[in-house]
This record gives structure tokens, C-alpha cells and sequence, in this order.
DNA sequence: ACACATGATTCATA
DNA sequence: TATGAATCATGTGT
């Protein structure tokens, strides 16, 4: 084709050049053309294309005023339409065939995915509800725990609604941006097409190259929002980044489980996760607790003495308020540990009354004993052998060592193996009614 | 600023 | 797989 073109030049240079300036100084709209060369003679026309194209060759020499002159007379040329529909052509011909089978833009994957991740998270997406929302479904995979999220809610809110903002303001940025760009270049081409074959089709193509191109930056953006929530999310849901205490109550009702199940502190998973759904939290934290708890009471009973004595006392009191002796034991005296660390700082205290693994034949675990019981003799052993004068544990082993103790042979007997005393079960002895 | 409390995680183990 | 132990990282009180 080009070749065709370069001919038609060729073969015309030299000879137009007299045409040429008739031609140029012809070109009023409402001039007809030079002379009768209408669609009169071939060879006629032949010329008359090749002087334009000679002109629009030599245009770029000409001084600036000239040129436009020229070219405002080459648009008026009657071949113009003509030539400039076959210059299309050809051009639309070698261009398309460039780069034409691309133009189908299948939607891309990863862009679908973004558009979903970000109108799931509410970045997208109509205004505030889909914000509260995605907080909602932050907090619901946070764990269930509700009580009291709503300032880290409403902290991640507030920044979530950042990025919602930022997002928003550079995506209309860009669609400004593409629109006026989309349109300058429109513009720009439409004057061009006067002097240069440009179809309106490769102008849309032009728009939908530019399009794609800002489609692409947009994408970028969206990758990055998308991150950015990503990282705003991991750090919210991320508890241990963020940890928050449970609420009192939740730690009240854990604690109280524990020491009223002291002898054998591990929760079934059907306490734990009642445990879970009254102290609003989810099993695992139930069980990361109690894992917590039972080691770091084991390390040093010694420091927890107080608690223990407070929860037992509680549960004990509340729990056998028929029985008459309980309250003696729950007094708030013991205030430091001195009392507990009398006899048990060095050795570990529980022995005193936990750790009976030679019991005789307390073979049965938890089975064999109703945990109400169980966790009335745990509660009360406390009571027990604080309220009974740190250096008699005896007696409140004696008195009230249960025989769950044994049954799980102490469960925190590993670290201290040492001493244990007979534990004579009395189950009749103590209390052993009313639950907790 | 510091030490301590505490929930979570990791890893080894039975 | 549940647990113990060590550890991390943060919250909290001083």
C-alpha cells in the first residue's frame, strides 16, 4: 500500500507544483475548484491527488501562516474527502493489522477480583453502609467477642473511611483526568484529521487506548487500596497486635471456673464453650486462657494464693451458704500472700492439698465425682487451707482433700513432685450439695 | 520509662 | 490433638 502511495508521489513530483499554487490560492469554500477537472478526466484527477499530496508533503516547510493557509484550501478541496477516506484506509489496513486482534478487551480477572474485594470491604460501593458492614464482618471474623469493640470499630472505621476517601478522590481523579486527556487528544485528532487520514474509527480506537491505559493506573490504585485494607484489617484482627483484656466480667467468670474446678482445671469443650458464649469470647480464647491460667498458676501458686482464696471463697460461700463455716475462711484478711507463703513459698502449696497422686484408689476422674462436688471441694480446700492457719494445712487436707485430686493425680504436680500428705476423703465431710 | 499483667502464638510432646 | 512451656507483643499501672 505504501508503496502504491510513494508511487502516486513520486510519479506526480514536479509536475503538480504549477497546479499546486493554483490550487492553494483557489481553496475558498465557496471557490469551486481550479478548473474543470470535476470527475472529468482520469488523468486529471490523478494529478490533482498528487499535487495535493505534494502539498501536504511540503506543508511542514512552509512558514506557519502559509501553512495554514494551505491547509485550510487543501480541506476545501473537492478530492479531499475522497483521498482522505483512501489514505484511511490504507492506513486503517497497516495499523490494524498491527495491532488489531487485541482490541477485544476481555474483563480482566484480576480487576473483577479487586472491584470484589473492595466492594466487600466497602471501599466500593455505596457510601457508609458498606463501610459499617465490612467493620461488621471484621469484627464477626475477629471472634465473636462484641462487648466492647465499639472504639477499636470505630477506629477502624475512621480508617477504613480514610482509605475509602483516598480512594475515592484519586479514582475521580483519574476519571477526570482520562476524561480530559481522552478528550484533548479527541480534539487534537479531529484538527489533525484535517491535515492527516485519521477515521473517526481510529480516533475511537485512539480513546480506547487511552481508556486502557488509565484503566490500568486505576488499577494500580485499586491493587493498592486493596492492600492498604488488607494491612489495616490484619492489624485489626490481629489480636495480638491489638490485644485487648477481656471485660472484667469475662475474666470474673473464667476465674471462677478455674478455681472451682481447680483439682482438675480443664474444661470440656462443652463448658468451654459455654464459658466462650458468657464471657463473649470464642472457645480458643476459653482455651487460651485456661492454658494461661493453669500454667502461670502452676509457676507460682504462690502469687495467685489471694485470687484463688477470693474465687473459692465466693463459690463456697454462694454455693454452700447452708453450711455455716465458709464464712470465716472468705475474709478479706490474706491480704498478701505472707499468709499462703508461710507454708507453701518454698515447697509448692498446692501440695498441701493437690498432688495426692498416691491416694488410694481414687481411680476415678471427673466420672466418678459430679463436678458441682468437685468443684465445692476445690472451692472449699482453698477456703480451707487458707482460713485454717497456714502452718495446720493439715488438718484442711485432711478435712477436705477431695478425691478428684487424685483422680487426675495433681495436675500440677509435675513441677513439684514433692511432698503430699494423705488425703482422707471425706466425701460425706464436706458440703458437697449446692452447686456453683 | 519501666515493670508487670495478659492474651496469643509457637513448638515440642505424649 | 490437646496440652505444657516458652515467648511475643501489647495493655496497664506506677
Amino acid at each position: 500500500m505504501m508503496d502504491e502511495q510513494g508511487r502516486l508521489l513520486q510519479s506526480h513530483i514536479g509536475v503538480g507544483m504549477g497546479a499546486l499554487s493554483g490550487a492553494v490560492g483557489m481553496g475558498h469554500p465557496h471557490m469551486g475548484p481550479p478548473d474543470g477537472v470535476d470527475g472529468g478526466g482520469g488523468g486529471g484527477g490523478k494529478q490533482d491527488i498528487g499535487d495535493i499530496l505534494q502539498q501536504i508533503m511540503t506543508i511542514t516547510d512552509q512558514s506557519l501562516d502559509e501553512a495554514q493557509a494551505r491547509k485550510h484550501a487543501l480541506n476545501c478541496h473537492r478530492m479531499k474527502p475522497a483521498l482522505f477516506s483512501v489514505l484511511c484506509e490504507i492506513k486503517e489496513k497497516t495499523v490494524l493489522s498491527i495491532r488489531g486482534a487485541q482490541d477485544d478487551d476481555p474483563p480482566d480477572p484480576q480487576l473483577m477480583r479487586l472491584d470484589n474485594m473492595l466492594l466487600a470491604e466497602g471501599v466500593a460501593g455505596p457510601e457508609k453502609g458498606g463501610g459499617s458492614a465490612a467493620a461488621a464482618a471484621a469484627a464477626a471474623v475477629a471472634g465473636g467477642a462484641n462487648a466492647d469493640n465499639s472504639a477499636e470499630h470505630s477506629d477502624y472505621r475512621a480508617k477504613l473511611a480514610q482509605i475509602r476517601q483516598i480512594y475515592h478522590t484519586e479514582l475521580e481523579k483519574y476519571e477526570q483526568a482520562c476524561n480530559e486527556f481522552t478528550t484533548h487528544v479527541m480534539n487534537l485528532l479531529r484538527e489533525q484529521s484535517r491535515t492527516r487520514p485519521i477515521s473517526p474509527k481510529e480516533i475511537e480506537r485512539m480513546v480506547g487506548i487511552i481508556h486502557r491505559k488509565f484503566s490500568s493506573i486505576q488499577m494500580q490504585l485499586k491493587q493498592s487500596t486493596c492492600e492498604a485494607v488488607m494491612i489495616l484489617r490484619s492489624r485489626f484482627l490481629d489480636a495480638r497486635r491489638k490485644r485487648r483484656n477481656f471485660s472484667k466480667q469475662a475474666t470474673e467468670i473464667l476465674n471462677e471456673y478455674f478455681y472451682s474446678h481447680l483439682s482438675n482445671p480443664y474444661p470440656s469443650e462443652e463448658a468451654k464453650e459455654e464459658l466462650a458464649k458468657k464471657c463473649g469470647i470464642t472457645v480458643s480464647q476459653v482455651s487460651n486462657w485456661f492454658g494461661n491460667k493453669r500454667i502461670r498458676y502452676k509457676k507460682n501458686i504462690g502469687k495467685f494464693q489471694e485470687e484463688a482464696n477470693i474465687y473459692a471463697a465466693r463459690t463456697a460461700v454462694s454455693a454452700t451458704s447452708s453450711v455455716h463455716h465458709g464464712s470465716q475462711a472468705n475474709s478479706p484478711n490474706t491480704p498478701t500472700s505472707a499468709g499462703s507463703s508461710g507454708s507453701f513459698s518454698m515447697p509448692n502449696p498446692s501440695d498441701m492439698f493437690l498432688g495426692i497422686p498416691g491416694m488410694n484408689g481414687d481411680s476415678y476422674s471427673s466420672s466418678g465425682v459430679t463436678p458441682n462436688i468437685q468443684s465445692q471441694v476445690d472451692s472449699l480446700r482453698h477456703v480451707m487451707s487458707q482460713s485454717s492457719a497456714y502452718g495446720d494445712g493439715m488438718a484442711a487436707n485432711q478435712l477436705y482433700s477431695p478425691p478428684a485430686m487424685s483422680a487426675n493425680g495433681g495436675w500440677q504436680d509435675a513441677t513439684t513432685p514433692s511432698s503430699v500428705t494423705s488425703p482422707t476423703e471425706g466425701p460425706g465431710s464436706v458440703h458437697s450439695d449446692t452447686s456453683n
